[in-house]
RNA sequence: GGCGAAGUGGCCGAGUGGUUAGGCAGAGGUCUGCAAAACCUUCUACAGCGGUUCGAGUCCGCUCUUCGCCUCCA
């Protein structure tokens, strides 16, 4: 089967193929880094993180680059306010570079948590500068673009096709609705700034040939993209709020520089809502990352987001955080009771589990299905080792090996080896097997002395001061940690 | 006002014309010294009103409601 990817662009669902054969290039909206990552960032690259392992999977070799907008953009409507990173400077007592430079190893912190692995290219927006004055030069030259007292805006009547992503193509009603004055000295209302003259006091600033400024927003992303992908990319991801004018406005300005589709396949993923209501930091409701994993686990938000479609509006409450919980936990139990397991007589066929897998990975990446395939794989895997048969060796292998490929390569939900990680923690791993050992035996003593107060001590104890968790099963006694 | 998405059982969340999504929670049971885990059984659905069809949660129309975007935002 094929992969499917819905493209926004036409809002279908297409086949996809990579313009050059086994190489797919893609690039996504990275944050803007004035503030720690929050739910939504998580959604966002979680989704896109599991696109790349995907297309990874499939065989692709993926060009990622996620760039960081370090650029301070305005605060407050299009051409007034302050820049939002200058303004975190103030309020900070310190200079933007170290704003920059500390939110954005912030963010980075807070993805390896989540297992989100690295871009191979994350390009930042203040290093680009030549690029953006470059395209700017460009579009000025071709008539796309025009300058006016020390700015330069884009002629949206200059390309044809502006706002065909999201719609708005009627620039008439589009501007019936803005709330926002509108700066005479543009041409037409909707033209948007490609640089803009520093104001009195703007800390960000860099020298061009219209005045010393600073680039407008939607530039970067097309500059960046194209320095190192190339005219025409694969894919484009981001968040479905930035579809209109920022995804419109990069397309507008790229073609019109090469003449050349921009993107082939947009990909919007939808937004995080508390209570219902969207998420963001003017609301404040915004659910802090780093605050979240102090009483979460990292992989119980990767594995709760992934158990909506990234195209569908995921709602944060507690409750839902909770269920998400006690639902990975079921499928690391199991990955667990594979792992110790002795090897049986039955078979065990796990290859229609992985055909379904692949099947929903394939329709526009819907890992939801591909979740559910994993709890009916569990739930059958239980079933079957719960039979005096058990399951032979090679089907045991078969269904460890499906469950680390799936929930751990692409998914990125469950460990290698919990066991391992965690002895890795507690250091001196012989040691302490030794200790885990000697209060296994203390237990089976007191156990076969009916001296249940001492076992069940044992057992509680050691839960409620380190987290693991002795069980006993027909096998004996096992332990884990508890999360 | 314009553009777009969506309304599924107690909660979350799949389903793109026809036999069970899945998870969490609830009820009963098996196993067990107990606990945990696991398994089995089970109760609540498709916003409303029309229409197309042998057959609709799934297509069409209308109504109601919610959400996002049109200002920086993942």
């Amino acid at each position: 089967m094929s992969l499917f990817i819905y493209n926004s662009l036409g809002r279908t669902k297409e086949k996809f193929e990579p313009l050059n054969p086994g190489i797919v290039t893609m690039y996504v909206c990275g944050p803007t880094v004035y503030g720690h990552a929050h739910l939504g960032h998580a959604k966002s690259y979680v989704s896109f993180d599991v696109v790349v392992r995907w297309l990874r999977h499939s065989g692709y070799q993926v060009k990622y680059v996620q760039n960081i907008t370090d650029v301070g953009h305005l605060t407050d409507d299009a051409d007034e306010g302050e820049d939002k990173i200058s303004k975190q400077a103030r309020l900070e007592k310190t200079d933007p570079m170290e704003i920059s430079q500390f939110y954005t190893r912030s963010f980075y912190e807070d993805m390896d948590r989540l297992e989100v692995q690295r871009p191979n290219i994350a390009p930042n927006a203040a290093g680009h500068i030549p690029e953006q004055i470059d395209m700017i030069e460009q579009l000025i030259k071709t008539g796309h673009a025009y300058e006016v007292n020390g700015n330069v805006y884009f002629s949206v009547e200059s390309f044809p096709g502006y706002g065909k992503l999201s719609g708005r193509t009627d620039q008439d009603a589009v501007q019936s609705g803005v709330r926002v004055e509108v700066r005479s000295e543009k041409r037409h209302m909707s033209d948007f700034a490609l640089w803009k003259k520093a104001e009195e006091g703007h800390l960000m600033k860099w020298s061009s040939p219209w005045s010393v400024g600073y680039p407008g927003w939607h530039l970067e992303c097309s500059a960046m993209s194209m320095k190192y992908l190339g005219e025409t990319i694969d894919i484009h991801g981001g968040g479905m709020e930035n579809k209109f004018p920022h995804h419109d406005c990069e397309i507008a300005q790229s073609e019109s520089v090469t003449g050349k589709p921009y993107v082939r396949f947009w990909m919007h993923n939808n937004m995080v809502t508390v209570n219902g209501i969207k998420m963001g930091k003017s609301l404040k409701n915004s659910v802090n990352l780093k605050e979240i994993f102090n009483d979460i686990d990292p992989l119980v938000i990767r594995f709760f987001i992934l158990q909506s479609h990234y195209r569908s509006q995921l709602d944060y409450s507690e409750t839902a955080i909770k269920a998400s919980a006690t639902g990975l936990e079921k499928l690391r139990e199991t990955q667990r009771r594979l792992r110790g397991q002795k090897p049986g007589t039955g078979s065990f066929d796990i290859t229609p589990y992985q055909r379904r897998f692949s099947e929903a990975m394939d329709d526009d990446f819907s890992t939801p299905v591909a979740i559910s395939v994993l709890f009916e794989l569990s739930k059958a895997v239980n079933s079957a080792l719960d039979r005096s048969e058990g399951i032979s060796l090679l089907s045991l292998q078969q269904a460890e090996a499906f469950f680390d490929t799936s929930g751990r390569d692409i998914l990125g939900i469950l460990k290698q080896d919990d066991q391992d990680h965690n002895r890795e923690i507690k250091g001196s791993t012989d040691k302490f097997d030794a200790i885990m050992e000697l209060l296994f035996e203390l237990r089976a003593e007191a156990r076969k002395n009916k001296n249940f107060a001492l076992s069940d001590k044992i057992r509680d104890e050691l839960l409620r001061l380190s987290g693991i968790e002795i069980k006993d099963t027909k096998e004996g006694q096992s332990w884990s940690f508890k999360s």
